[in-house]
DNA sequence: TTGTAGGCGTTATCAC
DNA sequence: GTGATAACGCCTACAA
């Protein structure tokens, strides 16, 4: 009862009077058939409802053109949006994607790489650049593409396209540090298993040495994503000895948190206190006072991703192993000069 | 090169000096196994680095462990969120989830359909309820469960666990009401393939009924979702001859946009026209003034979800076809009373 | 252009 | 507890 027999190759082949090898074919390469067996095959594969079996024909065929993808998150907008135009390229060239998520957990990352990969998967889409050398030998060893994105990585043998986030956020920082803050507070992801979030705090570190402020005035607050977890910091940083003048956040959510909490304890934003994010996700137009942050290109990514990966899945050589893309500062209402 | 031989059972059986049989008795079922050969087994599965072949495993034992969703685009907060739920929940009891997107179309979800199935989903979760009788009928013919989400309607003979769109927005329209507001306007999303926008506006024609104001003084304009879309729908909303006070919106994402662009024409809410949306997506408390919306009950949808579809794919018996959750009424500042 | 037949890596049913 | 071995549904040389 579960199982009815569904229609296989061979009941198609029957009912077309044509051997299991022809039907095959017409699904795979129509033009090595002629035409009317062709069509004869065809409405009998109507007929019977006949879908092919995924699994036998990975079985057999030992390729799935099927690309994983692991991200951090759904929750995470700037992630949804980069693996939706992942996926229409992908599409677009044939390919399906499957999706997981890691929670940030490196653990739970590794697990469902192996998942990913016993599933079949051609090629691997992971974000960021931390994890243990041990995955990725298992994924050389597998004969299995990987690109890293979220990352510009040129130092490591990895196929990358993303951006410098060290850069990125430097170029931010020295904006800051033109307006005449130098009491500046960090709030940023945990860094211990994200090198985004570390290569974000690196580049304010260095914007800092380039202009003499000594690290001592540099507040680090960590914490994990979440608009609460971003008010929340907020109250703990905005109470060290000497106040801020500015808060940079390591993402759009956490200030969105922050900026939150400003306004419940009557901090005025930009007079009283500056507030940055980092991806330019809509909302940072939309809150107000608008948001200054650094504006991500998403969806670029994610296609050049696609693309990398399709060539490399189907043995065609690719020229670079990393991409570079460039993020721009996005100024607006949330950053204003010290007073 | 391409495919250097990975190892397989056999591979694991000979070093183990065991049969397949037992090393596959080893993976599914270890306590039919002595404990002195499963070491052994399991030693030989480290060293040689073995995993489970994922295709020759469905063609062989016709379960795949992995059930199905579609959603209409991951960029939309509320979907990413709920399928977070879905997906724990999943995982906690075996499961694997695959993902795929329909950008709201219905020809690409019947496509993306038959994709999950022909990859042997067990289940599938769907969002809303129109779709045509044929996909149902496929489904049903491939005895896949099929779970709604989104939506709580008992009238279908299909499994769905969600909130009663109608009523929902019913209930926020009669607040409006009591708040003295006859010219309503309403945007929305694009009904003609979506159920849950139907609904909606159905629940806001009922209220307008019940307290006996004519259906004439009720502007609808439908769009597509995003941010942009809510902006642009407000300019020409706005312009109707009697100006409404207060716009509903379909979603929160919609109605970020028209206050985006109420703000821009200095317009201000709720002073001179009040704004409400329907999901309390994050960015609803955040934005200023603060969205009036109607709280959906995300996690526990996804959650619920997922253990119905566990119970169903696994046989077991599902005491209730449909369970309804609670919506609640946001009411924040973006709503007044007309003056 | 079409057919034959072997093999892909597991699972599961038997015996032993 | 363990081992043979027959499916599972499809692909793909190789032949015709």
């Amino acid at each position: 009862m579960k199982n009815q027999a569904l229609p296989t190759l061979a009941d198609v082949a029957k009912r077309a009077k044509v051997s299991t090898a022809t039907v095959s074919r017409c699904l795979n390469f129509p033009d090595q058939v002629s035409a009317s067996t062709r069509d004869r095959v065809m409405s009998a594969i109507t007929e019977l409802g006949y879908t092919p079996n995924f699994g036998a024909r990975v079985l057999a065929a030992k390729r799935t053109n099927t690309i994983g993808a692991i991200i951090p998150t759904m929750e995470n907008a700037i992630f949804a949006r980069g693996l939706q135009a992942f996926q229409e390229e992908l599409k677009y060239h044939g390919f399906t994607l499957l999706v997981a998520s890691s929670s940030y957990r490196e653990e739970i990352e590794e697990e469902q790489i192996h998942k990913l990969v016993s599933r079949g998967a051609d090629g691997l889409l992971l974000i960021g650049a931390h994890r243990s050398d041990k995955i990725y030998k298992f994924l050389e060893q597998r004969n299995i593409p990987v690109v890293l994105s979220w990352v510009f990585r040129p130092d490591l043998n990895q196929y990358s396209v993303g951006f410098d986030n060290c850069e990125a956020m430097k170029e931010l920082t020295n904006k800051i540090i033109d307006l005449g803050h130098k009491n500046i507070a960090v709030i940023s992801a945990s860094m211990h298993n994200n090198d985004r979030a570390y290569q974000r705090v690196l580049g304010i570190k260095s914007a800092l040495k380039d202009a003499n402020i000594e690290e001592q005035s540099l507040t680090i607050y960590e914490t994990s994503y979440g608009i609460d977890e971003g008010a929340e910091a907020f109250k703990k940083v905005i109470k060290t000895k000497t106040r801020p003048t500015v808060i940079l956040c390591g993402n759009d959510v956490l200030a969105a948190g922050a900026m939150r909490q400003a306004k419940k304890m009557g901090i005025r934003i930009p007079q009283d206190i500056s507030i940055t994010g980092f991806d330019d996700l809509q909302l940072a137009s939309i809150v107000s006072p608008s948001l200054t942050t650094v504006h991500v290109p998403h969806r670029k990514m994610g296609k050049d991703a696609a693309q990398i990966l399709v060539n490399l899945v189907t043995g065609r050589k690719v020229k670079e192993k990393s991409i570079k893309l460039e993020t721009t500062l996005c100024i607006r209402e949330s950053l204003g000069p010290v007073k």
